[in-house]
DNA sequence: AATAGGAATACAAACGTTTGTATTTATGCT
DNA sequence: AGCATAAATACAAACGTTTGTATTCCTATT
């Protein structure tokens, strides 16, 4: 049933080695431009496979080297160009190595993801990145053992690349405190319990300077447009905006700020947003999104030295990676509180 | 040298049959579910392989079958959330004939686009997705004949799935043309040679309004910020601005507001930007973008319908796919020295 | 001219599944 | 109890590569 099979009749070595003359075993060697074969047989047997249409079978070849020389991406959003900039920099890293980048998006459905891993492990692929991870860390704890996974960016103590995401978070936040801002929204994304650096950071900085947490400022974004629709009427039904947002995403900030405008609310006079990610968008929209910017491409680079080295067999250290840096633009400034005190003229 | 080989030694059916007292064959229909084994013996063997943390091998699988039951869709840019549109429908799709999806992206370079549509080959996908393709359709006419390949978006005559391109750039060209504007610019994307049916449309409105092909009207954008930044560059230095732009895509238009804005060129006061996709940012923008949908997820759930279809033999007929739909928002106006005359209300 | 040594190529087994056929085991019938 | 039949399982070949070893064929040395 679940055999669409197209079942034209592909070429194969033997085909070749039946036209060149030959063993099966001399046209790989040639192919793989061995010089146990004769420079003359090389070239007919090249020229033959090129002729005949010739596409290796990599089924074939994964068997028995156990090996596919395959690396899995598992994006949580594609439709957030976020993670464009991730597999950007695991594509480029992984040329220099031979092995060949493969990408599946879950949606950031947690089954799917489990679906999306199945697969890459049943490819057998070199390496699995899971940026972000949707299942709760357990659900990995089994196949560490049996793969060579790399998270990035979900904060783990082991088998991860990443950078400083509480420091990130705490630039946010520390901009949005010098502003002035004492009573701040915060958008939770999705994350299995325990992976919340953001939510961390926002309220170590909450207490710091000794706010209250008020759970009626925490939002849901589920990485949907609708999800941020949602956030807008909850905030606008609030008997008291907030001051300040810290976003999710540039994505969630960028639809929020809409979102907020449609009601009449303005930002950053009625209210400052901030984003996280520094997509090329936060720059371009009208008011500039204030937001901080994450190294995804190095991280994308960066988790495939890592999966490499530990391929070697060297446990593999963690490089450097660029810090996060904060953006400010316009979607942040002080409250309107405390402007209307002290910024007078 | 390029095998990172993680070598874990991977549990086998071998492994199971061994332990289940059994032969693999016995393994092999178990797992399938197959009534010729008894249903003990079957529920022996799925626990013994879930206790040991069976993964299937697909490689092997793919040998003998004869066919992985995989897509693989060749995405030409995944910063651009269009195309995650496409992915989607492709996946849901795809779900439903138990198809798995794979995902390669090219950065619209076509030596890269080269290289997905082998990895693909070898893989032996039951079906191969090139939307918008950079490769020349002459590439692809070999590829054919041994492949399984839909081409989505790229107005071929054979082996696509497609709407009305042509049509679509026609909605924009004739709202515009009706907005009074004479003096349209036109940013044209990158595709091979003889695929550019915006570009079609666009000298055709042209050449219905009597107004010449001014070549100096003509951008080129390739996918990237940069590209854009360039395209106001060239603008702005132009004698006289024309009065509206048709942008490649939304992605284009948005960047390009933005670049015009920072040069002092207000839209869509001194000049209208179309767009062309509908993504979902294009509403969240100040302006907010007219822009032309495309029923992108569609042509995703089409495409594969297209290959199952392809599959089991038949010829397959092009489904009905939504037309493009014309989204007039804020981007586009009058022209200037037409409202001076007109709107001086 | 015989042969050692190397270059070029052939042979064969293996990778992990699947599937058609053969074999064993159990069941029901007379 | 004996046999036909069906149910359950075992056997073996095949899918297309790769690779270690064995074989053949030269070429050069004595």
């Amino acid at each position: 049933m679940a055999k669409p099979s197209w079942q034209t009749r592909r070429v194969t070595i033997k085909d070749i080695a039946k036209a060149a003359a030959v063993d099966p075993s001399t046209v790989t060697r040639a192919l793989q431009g061995s010089d146990r074969v004769r420079e003359a047989t090389r070239n007919k047997i090249s020229a033959l496979a090129a002729d005949m249409g010739y596409v290796p079978n990599m089924a074939a070849r994964t068997l028995v080297n156990r090996s596919s020389g395959l690396v899995g991406v598992v994006i949580p959003d594609m439709t957030n160009p976020f993670f464009a900039d991730l597999a950007r920099g695991v594509e480029d890293e992984a040329a220099k190595h031979d092995l060949r980048v493969l990408i599946s998006d879950t949606g950031g459905v947690e089954a799917v993801e489990r679906g999306a891993v199945n697969l890459f492990l049943e490819l057998k692929v070199d390496g699995l990145l899971v940026p972000m991870a949707r299942c709760p860390q357990q659900y990995y704890d089994d196949l560490h053992a049996a793969a060579p996974i790399v998270h990035v960016n979900s904060d783990d103590t082991e088998h991860t690349v990443n950078c400083d995401t509480v420091g990130a978070s705490e630039l946010i936040m520390n901009h949005l405190l010098e502003l002035g801002h004492r009573r701040i929204g915060f958008v939770r994304g999705p994350a299995p319990p325990g992976r919340e650096p953001k939510m961390f950071a926002y309220r170590q900085a909450l207490e710091s300077i000794g706010a209250p947490y008020e759970p009626e400022l925490i939002f849901s974004f589920d990485g949907s447009f609708d999800s941020t629709e949602k956030i807008a009427a909850q905030l606008s039904a609030l008997d008291e905006l907030p001051t300040a947002i810290y976003a999710h995403n540039d994505v969630n900030a960028i639809a929020l700020i809409h979102a907020l405008r449609q009601r009449g609310i303005a930002v950053p006079d009625d209210i400052s947003v901030a984003g996280h990610d520094n997509i090329q968008m936060a720059g371009c929209i009208e008011p500039a999104l204030t937001t901080v910017a994450w190294p995804m491409y190095e991280l994308g680079q960066q988790s495939v030295r890592y999966l490499y080295s530990l391929g070697e067999g060297k446990k593999p250290q963690q490089a450097k990676i660029p810090p996060p840096r904060l953006i400010v633009r316009e979607s942040t400034g002080a409250p309107r509180s405390t402007r209307r005190n002290t910024a007078s003229s």
